[in-house]
RNA sequence: ACUGGUGUAGCGCAAUUGGUUAGCGCACUUGCCUGAUACGUAAGAGGUUGGUGGUUCGAGUCCAUCCAUCGGUACCA
């Protein structure tokens, strides 16, 4: 017996199958099972245990495990190692909250040691939940041997990278910009930056300077227009501290400058500057006016209330490239490369909304001075310390270093004084004053700006280089870029613009993290920093660990661990015997997981016979999938080691989905209380809803709006069908004992709809096959769902309702059980990868039974292959007519009020070719039955008798008719029914429009019929039904016979009888109902299961209904 | 501010890649059908396809520009 079941009840069925899954080992059989030579590889993002699951995971895992599923189906071995990211900043400050200690106390009042065993212990808090989450909704990874990123195999493979990438010289350390904060002497993390309360509103003096430029070939533009007075570029800074630091001015490529002559307001000197254009009005106001006409700049005398200026010329800020000015304060020169300081550059950061339009560059002391001194190849303000090594103008501690004159050891900000000791004049008041009276201020003023503040000793931060590991990422960007093409991304976009983008403008890769927990940096260096070298492995550690012994005389062994402290501790030594100590820094958790290809599997001291990038064993990966926010995360980290380490890329396929949202839009958050919480969610409506919603609603790439309505609709229109086809088919079949024990009834013994519902499957099975191949699982659902409930239910089952019910066992009983059943088996394929769970369920429900298929699960079985041979697209355009006309007719039946109840006796089909008769005679049974009418009748010789419409193809004769289509069309839509004749006889016409002439055939022209004039008549594009209304007494008689039908097969089921009861019905005797029944008393008796109908005057324990309009009638309905 | 996505009926989504009445589902109104289905079906209401301008015989689709919204990056002289 197929098992029934009262309704539709999704989480049981997860719950079923889940243990089924587990009791028969499913998962590891999907693997197992498969030839080890065919894999697809898919790697396994990790997740932080230290979070909980959110319903965006389940999102990211649904569309990760339904293409792992496919393509297991396909055949393929899918290996899943599940894993778990472990280090980082967010688990170290959760640890440094719940011990309430900083990073300061970190070494000195809780040992590194007992520090790292906290974060050892967090970092797996909720490792139950997200495994219980992994399991529940059905995402099939390995959770019994995930790769962990603290584990010491994970971390010696993590060196052994660092080492190939050293050995490949892309590792150095060098300077980035960093917010530090001197008071406290630690660098900041953006994180840290992004406290509440760390920008605050401060005044500071800000200053416009003047840099004087240099005469030469690339000025000579502008000195020719002042005669070759001095020129000024005029720059703005809230730092005035900076200016010494100064190496470059950068202007916009696009925006207008000006020359202006006007007089300095400080020293009264004559001064021709150059401004953006859009700041005049800005800068220029105040003291300072236009010149006024008939004035001379002449007139100016110091002293004057205000100050004229003229304007001598405009130009472009490209025009300035490379022109060359003088040192503002020329203190020192940088250390390197000085010839190529000072000088104009453009940059595409700068904006005419503040200052002056030119931006003043101090490599040192700015992220954006620094990235575009770079690309301009301006030195930064470095000089060499006492130990040789190139060091900023301002010290560790915030003080102005010893060669910047007398500004020498004075803080750049006031507020690094201690209490009560900070001088009058700040640095940035001093420097005012000199550039003042030198002539090089053009505005002096107080500025009041955001500035951020270290939150732990509040005092302004500075952005300060400071020294980091690097790999050289850019220097390889080009073979990125490239790489990157042969990457399939979903969507597209994501690749080429935001991935693509990034690559092409890359910075190096900062690794250093000045943390605790997390990978120590495998290098150790010598106090002068000559000399070098970088770990590998653990065995090579253990050889450095002896060498050193024997050098220095200690006593050291590999650590147990390889984290802080312990690693710290070894000394090494180098070639020459000096001693080398480890580089403190540990390495950004990035790095971590993007080494996950190799360091799962131990690579290269274990497993090389399953994975060896060398030998494209088990890498690239085929396919990957993470939310978009790893666009410059995980996707990024996978593709540049793999580039950078081996010349490939790390994936071929890439999904990135979008964002999950509340149902409004808005983002999910704990705070606002729409976090959508996921456990309920797939506890109320089963994890395959959720997933098949995820998918279909929209394409996974852009953000869904979650809403659990939505899930509910899913369940209702997509399973709740699919449940019904089941328990019908199940009803049935059990009642036949169907377990598709005979041969199968081959195609061409099907009635048409079988062939028709056949056809469209392996149509289905074709396109579905080819979206899942393509990662375009919207699609593939969408038509999963549109056939299962358009085609199937809808009108495969419900046309063919009666061949299960009625009549014997017979051969077109049987043709259709197996016709449903194999629809419903080929579903189960088809959806498995997105519904796990309810796919199973119907296939094993379905599969116990006839044991058709030789695998206990879905998820073991292959994907269907389509059948090119059942296709028939003929027949398919065939189903159409027939859905197309039967509506119409239903439409014209409502119009005249006539119920569908009630038989007539034709309908009228004009012919639009002779093929359209044949194929709507396919399909004529199905019509007639389905609108109750007895016949069809087809109108051949339409001349005269239908009136015909015409309008031009467009798509064809568009193309050929280019400008005259306008007037082509006009002429079509005057045609009259002579034309049209004429053009159908001859099959085409010449046509001559403004002297030139067309040969049009049918192709040119959509033909309709319009009307039947006397009809009654619809219409639906080229189709044109015409229905007979007239009723005679016949006619009539049957329709009071099925609306008696009708009324009692409503008191069988109101009277909870059985479907298989035999009853007596009598009726009240009414003349109205008489015809009826005695006319068609075998038909009645026959569709009600009826031994006896009789006509008696009043029926003992009558039903009272109304079977017309104002007809009421009692009946009687016993059993016997 | 820069950069990418999105913008179609109250809501969620389509539209054969430029082809002429812009569709489907949910919700709504009124009927009908149903011995699998709170399913389906028929009629109705609901749209200036975000705005403007352009290219074209023809634009939801291409271009320009603006607006809204969601991300990403940058927060700066």
């Amino acid at each position: 017996m197929y098992k029934s079941y009262d309704s539709l009840n999704l989480p049981e069925i997860d719950r079923q199958i889940l243990e089924f899954w587990e009791s028969e080992n499913v998962f590891e059989r999907s693997i197992s099972e498969k030839d080890a030579n065919n894999t697809y590889v898919f790697y396994e993002g990790p997740p932080s245990a230290n979070g909980k699951p959110g319903i965006h995971h389940v999102m990211a895992r649904t569309v990760k495990d339904l293409f792992c599923r496919f393509h297991t189906m396909q055949g393929q071995r899918v290996q899943r190692k599940g894993g778990w990211d472990t280090h980082g900043l967010p688990i170290e400050l959760s640890v440094e909250k719940e011990l309430g200690i900083t990073k300061e106390d970190i070494g000195t009042k809780i040992s590194v040691d007992d520090y790292n065993k906290a974060c050892r212990e967090t970092v797996m808090r909720y490792k139950d939940m997200w495994d219980d989450i992994t399991r529940k909704m059905g995402y099939w990874v390995d959770l019994e041997n995930p790769y962990i990123t603290f584990d010491n195999n994970y971390i010696e493979s993590v060196w052994f990278l660092l080492k190939r990438l050293y050995d490949k010289d892309l590792l150095y350390k060098g300077y980035t910009i960093q917010p530090y904060s001197p008071a406290a002497g630690t660098g900041l993390s953006s994180h840290e930056l992004n406290q509440p309360g760390a920008y605050r509103d401060v005044t500071d003096t800000s200053a416009i300077a003047q840099f004087k430029l240099k005469k030469d070939a690339a000025s000579d533009f502008l000195f020719s227009v002042t005669n070759g007075a001095d020129v000024h570029i005029i720059a703005w800074t809230t730092t005035p501290w900076t200016l010494p630091s100064n190496t470059a001015l950068a202007v916009g490529n696009k925006i207008d400058y000006v020359l202006v002559k006007t007089f300095n307001q400080y020293t009264h000197e004559p001064i021709n500057i150059v401004l953006a254009k859009a700041l005049m009005g800005k800068q220029l106001s105040g003291k300072y006016k236009p010149l006024e006409e008939g004035q001379s700049l002449d007139d100016y005398q110091a002293g004057d209330k205000k100050i004229p200026f003229t304007v001598l010329k405009e130009l472009k800020g490209a025009e300035m490239v490379g022109i060359r000015y003088e040192q503002l304060l020329p203190y020192v020169l940088p250390y390197e490369n000085a010839a190529q300081a000072f000088q104009v550059i453009a940059g595409n950061f700068v904006t005419t909304e503040d200052g002056t339009g030119i931006v003043h560059i101090a490599p040192t002391f700015g992220a954006d001075d620094a990235q575009v001194g770079k690309e301009n190849n301006i030195p930064p303000m470095l000089v060499l310390d006492e130990n040789e090594n190139p060091v900023p103008l301002v010290d560790l501690q915030g003080k102005f270093r010893k060669e910047v004159g007398e500004l020498a050891g004075l803080y750049v900000k006031n507020e690094y004084y201690t209490e009560g000791n900070a001088p009058d004049k700040s640095a940035d008041v001093l420097i005012s004053i000199k550039l003042k009276t030198e002539n090089k201020a053009f505005k002096v003023e107080k500025y009041v700006h955001s500035y951020p503040h270290c939150w732990r000793t509040d005092k302004p931060i500075l952005y300060y280089p400071l020294d980091s590991w690097f790999i050289k990422a850019s220097s390889m960007k080009e073979r990125m870029f490239e790489l990157n093409k042969t990457i399939n991304w979903k969507p597209a976009a994501t690749g080429e613009g935001r991935f693509g983008k990034w690559l092409e403008n890359l910075n190096d890769w900062n690794l250093s993290r000045s943390r605790f927990w997390g990978i120590p940096l495998p290098i150790w260096v010598s106090e002068d920093k000559e000399q070098k070298k970088c770990i590998g492995s653990i065995e090579e550690l253990g050889k450095e660990i002896e060498k050193a012994n024997a050098a220095l005389g200690k006593n050291q062994t590999v650590p147990k661990d390889m984290h802080r402290p312990y690693i710290d501790e070894i000394v090494l030594v180098a070639e020459d015997g000096t001693p080398l100590t480890r580089e403190l820094d540990l390495i950004d958790v990035w790095f971590d997981s993007g080494s996950m290809p190799y360091a799962q599997w131990h690579y290269p001291f274990e497993n090389l016979d399953k994975f060896d990038p060398e030998k494209k064993m088990g890498f690239p990966a085929d396919f990957i999938a993470e939310g978009v926010d790893q666009t410059r995360g995980w996707f990024y980290t996978l593709h540049a080691i793999a580039v950078m380490a081996f010349d490939s890329i790390a994936y071929k396929n890439v999904v990135s989905n979008g964002l999950v949202q509340d149902k409004n839009g808005q983002k999910m958050s704990k705070r606002l209380g729409n976090a959508v919480e996921p456990f309920e969610t797939l506890a109320k409506y089963g994890a395959d809803a959720t997933r098949w919603y995820m998918i279909s609603n929209a394409q996974p790439w852009d953000n869904l709006k979650f809403d659990v309505s939505g899930i509910d609709e899913v369940r209702r229109k997509f399973f709740g069908t699919l449940y019904n086809t089941y328990s019908f088919f199940g009803l049935y079949a059990n009642v036949d004992k169907f377990n598709f024990s005979e041969a199968e009834v081959s195609l061409a013994d099907r009635p048409e709809i079988d062939r028709w519902i056949i056809s469209l499957l392996n149509s289905l099975i074709k396109e579905v096959t080819a979206d899942y191949a393509n990662y375009e699982a919207t699609a593939a659902t969408r038509k999963i769902q549109e056939f299962t409930d358009q085609h199937l239910s809808n009108w495969y089952v419900r046309l063919c309702r009666r061949r299960f019910w009625k009549g014997d066992y017979s051969a077109d009983k049987i043709a259709a059980y197996q016709t449903l059943y194999t629809c419903m088996v080929t579903i189960s394929k088809l959806m498995a990868p997105v519904a796990p769970f309810f796919a199973d369920w119907m296939y094993s429900n379905l599969n116990t039974i006839t044991k058709k298929e030789t695998s206990v699960s879905v998820h073991l079985a292959d994907f269907p292959t389509a059948d090119d041979q059942a296709i028939d697209k003929g027949l398919e355009q065939r189903m159409d007519y027939a859905q197309s006309i039967s509506s119409l007719v239903l439409s014209l039946r409502k119009k005249e009020s006539i119920r569908v109840r009630q038989p007539l006796q034709k309908i009228l089909l004009p012919v639009l070719n002779p093929d359209f008769q044949t194929q709507v005679e396919g399909v004529k049974d199905l019509i007639l039955s389905e609108v109750n009418v007895k016949e069809i009748e087809y109108v051949t010789d339409t001349e005269g008798i239908i009136k015909k419409g015409i309008k031009p193809n467009f798509k064809t004769l568009g193309r050929r008719m280019g400008k005259h289509m306008k007037t082509v069309a006009q002429a079509i839509s005057k045609f009259g029914d002579a034309e049209i004749a004429n053009l159908e006889r001859n099959g085409g016409m010449q046509m001559v429009i403004n002297d030139e002439e067309f040969t049009l055939t049918l192709e040119d022209f959509e033909i309709t019929t319009q009307d039947i004039p006397g009809w009654l008549v619809a219409s639906d594009g080229p189709l044109t039904v015409a229905l007979d209304v007239t009723l005679t007494d016949e006619l009539k008689a049957e329709g009071v016979a099925r609306e008696l039908v009708n009324r009692i097969q409503n008191i069988r089921k109101d009277q909870n009888f059985e479907i298989t009861d035999r009853i007596l019905v009598e009726i009240e005797n009414k003349t109205e109902v008489q015809a009826g029944i005695t006319g068609f008393k075998d038909y009645i008796a026959n569709e009600v299961l009826a031994d006896d109908i009789v006509l008696v005057a009043s029926p003992t324990d009558a039903v009272a209904v109304e079977l017309q309009e104002g007809l009421a009638l009692n009946i009687s309905v016993k059993r016997t």
